[in-house]
DNA sequence: CAGTGTTGTCTGTTATAACAAACACCATTG
DNA sequence: CAATGGTGTTTGTTATAACAGACAACACTG
């Protein structure tokens, strides 16, 4: 037997896609309200109909993107309706992600976590929005992975696949992401203090602290809506 | 324009394979383990392969079903883990849910809950226990769904449908469905005294008594465990 | 009798074609 | 010039066929 790589796992074509599609979400690709057609999306991947519409189809039963009128396919739209209820359901259970995860992370995963500050940090000093983002997100999901908890780790992930379209809001304020990086940093203070208490604390002050920069956004730059509100 | 009937909303054969799939899952008709193909599902709904196929994808990106080794999609396998788990999402998320909900019924919704606790004792009364855990359900959902947070509604969907496969582990416990009854009758005097936080306490307490009932069975009658734990 | 190779069936995957509905555009008509 | 009709394109939906891999059974061979 010359190699013992993964005998399952199968990569398939839908998967791809699937997985090409989910990481754009989450990284802010789409603007809110933009539709995508499933032969759109086959031609751009090189691939026909059918893995296209199993991709699309898969993130909608996810939640990142929503039938429209017919049954279009589109980047949801943002209200502020649907923002609180994202973090209604964020800041639980991140809370307890991260106290799960603060008890397992060992030197080695402190470590990381101040890596992904020290990057973050320089990526708002260079002005690097997408970065910065990128930054961020790896230090809430390194936080939270080290809880070993996949189901709760994937509704987490669900959520954060919901702001990815609104994350475009926030270009502008480049102090909120600042006072992002204080909490952060504020987080593996508790973090080595073993205070998983204070941990929650903080990881809930972060979140609402992101909520109120979206809503003040929302309200301020969109009377009118991208998309439909349905 | 003689109808006003809606306009959109068509029902693809798709959407009707995956609600009927849906719904069996939620009502624990499958036992964990049990494998599905594609083409078993589509000769049985008379469908071909490719609306069955959505429906069982759709199903498994929302955590209903599973892949196992290959890609075949199978009832996913209880493990302790997995459920202490899903409470650790459904504590806080139904909590929440139970308090909003609570100040939106009105005394049509209270009504409600009380039909369904009155159906409920007469199931147990009766000895008939699927009945007895579809009214069980409808009194959480109404509870709920007063709340009127779709994205709130929709997690906690999500974890009952993984719990649906692990009912037939309740089939011998009447006692454990007694007290939720009581829970619930407890619960009615919560919303009607407007206290929010004793609704949650009691919440709490009416889940993790589930839990706990779910852990002995498991323990108990489970050694050889039914399906990979994969 | 044990082992091995072959074959047939069943699996999910993917591309494709036929279909109906929705939509937009454009020409025709009032 | 405005409204209306038709037409062509684009949409999602569904069935189907071709395909490759997995698996089991069975027969053949040692």
């Amino acid at each position: 037997m010359p190699e013992l790589a993964s005998p399952e796992r199968v990569e398939t074509l839908s998967d791809q896609v699937y997985a090409e599609l989910r990481k754009a979400v989450l990284a802010g690709a789409f603007v809110p309200g933009q539709r995508m057609t499933i032969r759109g999306l086959a031609a751009e991947m090189k691939v026909s109909a059918t893995p296209a519409r199993e991709a699309l189809n898969r993130l909608v039963a996810e939640g990142g993107l929503e039938y429209g009128p017919g049954k279009t396919v589109r980047v949801p739209a943002i209200t502020a309706a649907k923002l609180d209820e994202i973090y209604l359901v964020r800041v639980p259970l991140e809370g307890t992600a991260a106290e799960l995860g603060a008890a397992r992370l060992g030197s080695r995963g402190i470590a990381k976590l101040e890596a992904f500050v020290e990057r973050h940090a320089a990526a708002l000093d260079r002005g690097d929005f997408r970065a910065s983002l990128r930054e961020n997100q790896g230090f809430h999901f390194t936080l939270y992975g080290a809880a070993e908890r996949p189901l709760l780790m994937q509704v987490v992930e669900a959520m954060w696949l919901r702001i990815g379209p609104m994350m475009h809001l926030l270009y502008p304020t480049f102090e909120a992401n600042r006072s992002g990086l204080r909490n952060h940093l504020a987080a593996i203070e508790a973090v080595r203090a073993g205070d998983g208490a204070a941990l929650r604390r903080i990881v809930e002050k972060d979140l609402l602290e992101g909520r109120a920069t979206m809503l003040r956004a929302l309200a301020g730059q969109a009377p009118g809506n991208l998309g439909d509100a349905a």
